[in-house]
DNA sequence: GTGAAAGCGCTAACAG
DNA sequence: CTGTTAGCGCTTTCAC
């Protein structure tokens, strides 16, 4: 193991508050007994300990992130973010998947507390009372991205626009039937809503608001888990053209793929958009026509704010970063 | 702030001691004294401080994942394993990204040391000597994935090996002149063997070993940066139909991307083959043939090793993850 | 400018 | 079975 802050004083015969002195760049102590100590520490390789320095501090110089699944490429890339902007300031990041998993969650949150972890970046997959209630008890700075929780910090896209400006978009290409996939939000009612899909609500309300306030437009939902086959039949069944508007890229990839399969042209027989903008979709052809934000200035703008409530400052419990249209060939 | 064993000491009128027992499932406690603690630990919520523990118990329950890339979905599924492996057994991970820059990848180290993590699973993307005895003066049981170090513990897949039956492969499918497209390959002797890619570098040599024991093959290497475009200027040049074999599929992604777009039809007017199987390509058409190994075996091995060597078993130095060619459209 | 001492919260060894 | 004590390594306060 290595040498401690006790052994280098003794070594340099002073007292173990001068080398803190010396180490951590205090006030109070000589240049030259500053530099004699520094010899050392580098002649012995010092390395601090930090759960020490944490314990005696009260401090851990990390950040836990909580996601609820790391495979999807946007959460992959919001990590990578948050780990660089972390490491920026010195703090260390605990990445934490919960799988979507109720219990999993609790655990990891408990667990980053249990740390005594700075802060949380947190991804949720629950809502409820309680479990805002239980969230404000742990009293660590949080703040939220993806979904939200009244009461709690929280940054990210406005779902409810960005879907609205993306039907207007589909409009204007002349569709006047939009179908809007989104299997998450079948889980609405079952779950007695502990499920928090806040994210893909909204994205649907967005929808609906564009046709309630526009005439003549027709919308469907499609929020089954059989999504692709009930997709097809209704291109199969022909009348008016739709336009798919899938409430994640992931969808749209599905749709695409079996649509290839059957033989279905896009944007021939069926419109297409997705949501999102996962950067893969660089690779599909036809390009999807989609929409988003970016995930720099949405993983940097919540490290912003989550490093504002660390420090004590206060900051808008709600913040939006900017989205826009992708515009693709499949419309 | 949360209750400490010593408040919950007093509030019980035992001692420290006990409380301790009591939480920690230890013996040489009655079992009813366990029960009035325990009811009062719950009454008022305790929350173990686990960086006071680690401090005493001399570990962490905590481990490091340094990775060159998280963006690569190769790694992000890589990390997902890794946590839930880790998490399984109690542990934390952080996670942390080089940005394959050196500097960044010794800071994060040391700072993982600091942090008197448990263990550590490594990509390394630097190599030498010096760097070696680095990781080794640390004194923390490391394992490596991916690139390898002489030493350290690795667990990957045989490169060499999927390489070379990767062009036996080819060539069955009856190409008789193979190009093998590895861009990190250029950088090998500009920054004088400091960047590891011994991962790349495996998969060439199996391939020219494949063309150097058998007769009537013939081998291009294309390490430049402009691969597409020279690839694309081969495919124009005619003569003897080529294999393009990429020593990631992230390369076949683009060559294929680019060909579209050039309207040359793969395998048509040329063959492409990948490696990796990342899991995007089940959206890409044509299906790309590819070679690997299932990243959750890989991660699940590499912590299996790395949690013999936590808890102070031995443990092989190599262990190879079993791979398999994927077949697809594009050969 | 420097040293001594108390303390962060938990754990472990040793008495009783 | 339970209590006491002495740490883990660093930080911080208060004398000198």
């Amino acid at each position: 193991m290595s040498i401690t802050t006790k052994e280098i004083a003794k070594i340099c015969n002073v007292s173990r508050g001068t080398v803190d002195r010396a180490l951590n760049g205090r006030s109070g102590i000589n240049s030259e007994t500053r530099e004699r100590v520094l010899e050392i520490v580098r002649k012995y390789n010092y390395q601090p300990h930090l759960i020490a320095s944490s314990l005696s501090r009260g401090k851990s110089m990390s950040i836990g992130v909580v996601l609820f699944d790391l495979n999807n490429r946007y959460f992959s890339q919001l990590s990578n973010t948050i780990s660089l902007a972390a490491r920026e300031r010195g703090y260390f990041t605990y990445i934490s998947v919960s799988e979507k998993d109720h219990d999993s969650e609790m655990q990891i949150l408990r667990n980053l507390a249990s740390r005594r972890v700075d802060g949380i970046l947190l991804l949720p997959a629950i809502q409820g009372k309680d479990y805002i209630d239980f969230l404000k008890s742990l009293e660590i700075p949080i703040v939220t991205t993806g979904n939200h929780l009244p009461g709690i910090h929280h940054v990210s896209i406005n779902d409810f626009n960005a879907a609205f400006e993306s039907a207007d978009y589909i409009s204007r290409r002349g569709y006047r039937r939009i179908c809007f996939i989104c299997p998450p939000l079948r889980k609405k009612g079952a779950l007695e809503g502990r499920l928090n899909i806040t994210s893909q609500d909204l994205r649907a309300r967005g929808v609906r608001r564009f046709i309630d306030t526009n005439r003549g437009y027709q919308l469907e939902m499609l929020l089954q888990k059989d999504y692709v086959d009930r997709a097809v039949a209704m291109v199969r069944q022909g009348g008016e053209k739709i336009a798919f508007f899938c409430s994640s890229d992931v969808y749209a990839l599905e749709l695409l793929k079996r649509f290839r399969e059957e033989g279905i042209a896009v944007p021939r027989d069926a419109g297409l958009m997705g949501f999102d903008n996962l950067d893969i979709l660089a690779y599909i052809n036809p390009r999807i026509t989609t929409v988003s934000t970016s995930v720099e200035i949405q993983g940097r703008k919540a490290m912003d704010v989550l490093f504002k409530l660390i420090s004590g400052e206060t900051a808008p419990k709600l913040c939006y970063v900017p989205h826009e249209i992708c515009p693709g060939e499949t419309l």
